[in-house]
DNA sequence: CATGAATGAGTGTTCATTCAT
DNA sequence: CATGAATGAACACTCATTCAT
C-alpha cells in the first residue's frame, strides 16, 4: 500500500488479467491474419478477426511494428537463446552455426511476409528491424566468430549481411513448393567453408 | 519481320515509326521512374515523366508487368544470350556459371525494386515472373547441367530455386551499403562446389 | 455552506476534503494542458497530466464546458467582482469601463484558445457561453450604463455584442506577436466615446 | 499547329470546357457546404454535394486552402480592387476606409467559418492566410496611409493587426442575430479617429 | 467511486483503372 | 488513337464517450 490508496474489494490485477487475456486474443488474431495475409494486412482485418475495434489494436500496439514484434517475440527470443546452447552442445562451431541457421530459417519460412518485411525499407518498420538485429545479430556474430576461430570457415563475412542474406533467401518460401529456402541457405553456409 | 508479325491494314511505315518512337519515350520514362521510385511507382508518375496521359500507358502496356518486361527486355535477352557464349568462352562450365550469375546479379542489383517484384506473389506479376523464367531458366539450367557434367558442382539443385535464390539475395542490395549481394551470391555458388 | 448546498448522507468532512483535493488536481492539470494545447485538448491528455483515468474527468466534469468553467471560475468571478469596485474607485465611469475591459482582455489573452472557444458555436459549449454571460454580462452592462449616464459614451450599444466583440478581438492574441489585442480593444472602446 | 499534332475533329478545348464546367460545379457545391458546415467541412460532404468522388476534389484542389481560395477568389479580388476605386471616389480617405472596411466585413460575415479559418493557426491554412494577406493587406495599407496623411486618423496602427482585428470581429457574425459585427467594426474604425 | 480498456464513427488521403471526349 | 478527368475502394489513424471491473 505504498502509493496506491485504491485497494478496493478483491483482485490486485483483475483489470490487468482481462487486458492481458485480450492482448493474447489480439496476438492470436494477428498471428492468424499474418499467416493468411502477411504482416502488412489491414489493421481492420486484424481487429475483425479478434472481434475488437481498431482502437483496441492501436491502444495495445501503437505501431504495426510493435504488433509484429509482439507476435513473434517469443520465437525470436527462443532463437536468440538457442545460439549459446547450440554452441555448447554441438560437435563443432560450424555445426552449431548450421543448426542455428536452420532454426532461424524455420522460423522465418513459416511466417508469411515476415521475411519480406524485414527487408523492406518502409518507414515504420525500423523498430522491427531494430528488434531483430538487437536480438539476433550478436548471437549470429558469436557463432560466426566461433566458426572462424575453429578454422572451419573463412573470416571476413560480417554477420549483418549474412543475416540479411538468410532473411532474403526466406522470402516467398512459403507459397511456392518449388522453392526450398532451407536448401539454399544451406548452400550459402556451405559456401563459407574453408576450401582446404 | 524481325519480332512483330502484326502488320495490319494501313500504316505504310511512317506511322509505325511514330508509334515506335512513342513507345520508346514511354520505356525511357518508365526506366527513369523505376530507378528513382522502384517498379511499383504510381502509373501517373510514369505518364507524367513521359509527358503522356495515363491512358496511353494502359493502351501500350495493359499490365504493369508488361511495362516492366518491356523496359528490361533487352537486358534480359542479353543475359539470356550470354549463357551459351560464356559456356563456350570460359575455361570451365563452373567459371561460366559464375560469370553468368555475376551478370545476372549486376542486372538485378541496379534495378530498384525489381528483385523484390520478382519475388512478390502479387497477382498481376505472373507475367513478369513467367517472362524471366521463360527466358532465363533454360539458360541457367544449361549452365548448371554443364557444371554438373564437368564434375565441378553437385547435382540435384534445380535451376528454379537457384534462380529465385539469386533473385532474393539481390533484394534491397541498392539502398544499403552494408549489404553486399554479389558477395553472398558468390557464397551461394561456392556452396555448390563439389567438396572433394 | 458557501457555494455547495449538496451535503448528502455520509461524508464527515475528511472524505470531502479528499475529493476536493482530487478535484483541485484535476483543475491544475487541465489548466496546465489548456495552456499548452488549448481548451480543446484531448481529454486523455488532461487525464494523463492529472494522473487519473478519463472516467474520473467525466465523473467530475460531464462536459468539457464544465471543466473549462471550473478551471477559470475564480478568475471570471474576480473579473465580475472587479466591476462594481472599479466603478466606485475610478475617476469616471468611462475610465472604470476601460480598466475593466483591460482586466477582461488580460484574462482572455493568456488563456490559449479560450477566446476562440467562447465564440465557437459547437454544441457542448453553450454551458460555457452561458456561464460567462451570466457572470459578466450584468457587470459589463452596469459599466456601460454608467458611462452612458455620465455622458461619456454614446448609448445604444448592447453589452452582449460588446462583450463578444472584445472576446473576438482576443482570439489568437497569443501565438502572434504582430497582433496586439489590447490595442485593438482600446480602439474599440475609444470608438464608443461621444464625439462632442 | 506548333506543338500539338493532335488536331482531331472539332473543339480545341472540349475537354477543357468540360473540366471547367465541373470545376464550377465543385465550387458551387463547396460554397453551399461552406455555408452550412463551414470551411472545415469534410471533403466527403463536398464531394457528395457536387455529386463527384472525393478524388475529383483532390485533383482540382490538392489542399483545402486551394478550394477555399478558389471559392472566394472573385470576391477577394473584387474587394482588393475596390480599394483604389473608393479612395478616388469618396469624399475623404477616411470615408473611403470606412466604406472599404464595410465591404470587407460584408464579405466575411456571410461566409460561415471563413473568418475563423483566417485566424486559425492550423497548418494547411497558410496558403489561405497568405492569399488574403497578399491580396488585401496592401490595399488596406494604402487606405490607412491616405487617412493618416489627410489627418483624419492617428498614425501608428499597422495594417496587419488592423485587418486581423476586423477579421476577428467577424467571427460568428452569422448564426447570432444578437451580434452585430458591422457595428463593432465601425466602432473600431471610429476609434482610430483623431480626437481633435 | 476510480479506472482505463474498448468502441467505432469520422476524416484525410492515395492510386489503379475506366471511359467520355 | 491519345488524353486525363472521374471514380471510389482502401487504408491509417484519432478521440469522445461508455461501461465492466
Amino acid at each position: 500500500m505504498d502509493d496506491t490508496g485504491r485497494s478496493s474489494a478483491s483482485a490486485p490485477g483483475s483489470r490487468r488479467k482481462d487486458a492481458r487475456r485480450n492482448q493474447q486474443t489480439l496476438l492470436d488474431a494477428a498471428a492468424a491474419i499474418f499467416v493468411t495475409s502477411g504482416v502488412e494486412a489491414p489493421v481492420r482485418d486484424i481487429a475483425a478477426e479478434a472481434g475488437v475495434g481498431v482502437g483496441t489494436i492501436y491502444r495495445h500496439f501503437p505501431t504495426r511494428a510493435d504488433l509484429v514484434i509482439a507476435v513473434y517475440r517469443h520465437q525470436v527470443d527462443a532463437c536468440a537463446e538457442a545460439g549459446p546452447t547450440l554452441l555448447a552442445s554441438s560437435p563443432s562451431p560450424f555445426v552449431a552455426l548450421e543448426r542455428w541457421v536452420d532454426l532461424f530459417v524455420g522460423f522465418l519460412v513459416t511466417k508469411h511476409g515476415l521475411a519480406a518485411a524485414l527487408q523492406t525499407d518502409n518507414t515504420g518498420f525500423e523498430t522491427l528491424h531494430a528488434y531483430f538485429l538487437d536480438r539476433l545479430l550478436p548471437v549470429c556474430a558469436q557463432l560466426l566468430d566461433a566458426a572462424v576461430a575453429s578454422g572451419e570457415i573463412r573470416s571476413g563475412l560480417d554477420p549483418y549481411p549474412f543475416m540479411r542474406g538468410i532473411g532474403n533467401l526466406c522470402i516467398g518460401a512459403d507459397s511456392d513448393p518449388r522453392y526450398d529456402a532451407r536448401r539454399l541457405v544451406a548452400l550459402l553456409v556451405a559456401g563459407l567453408r574453408r576450401s582446404g
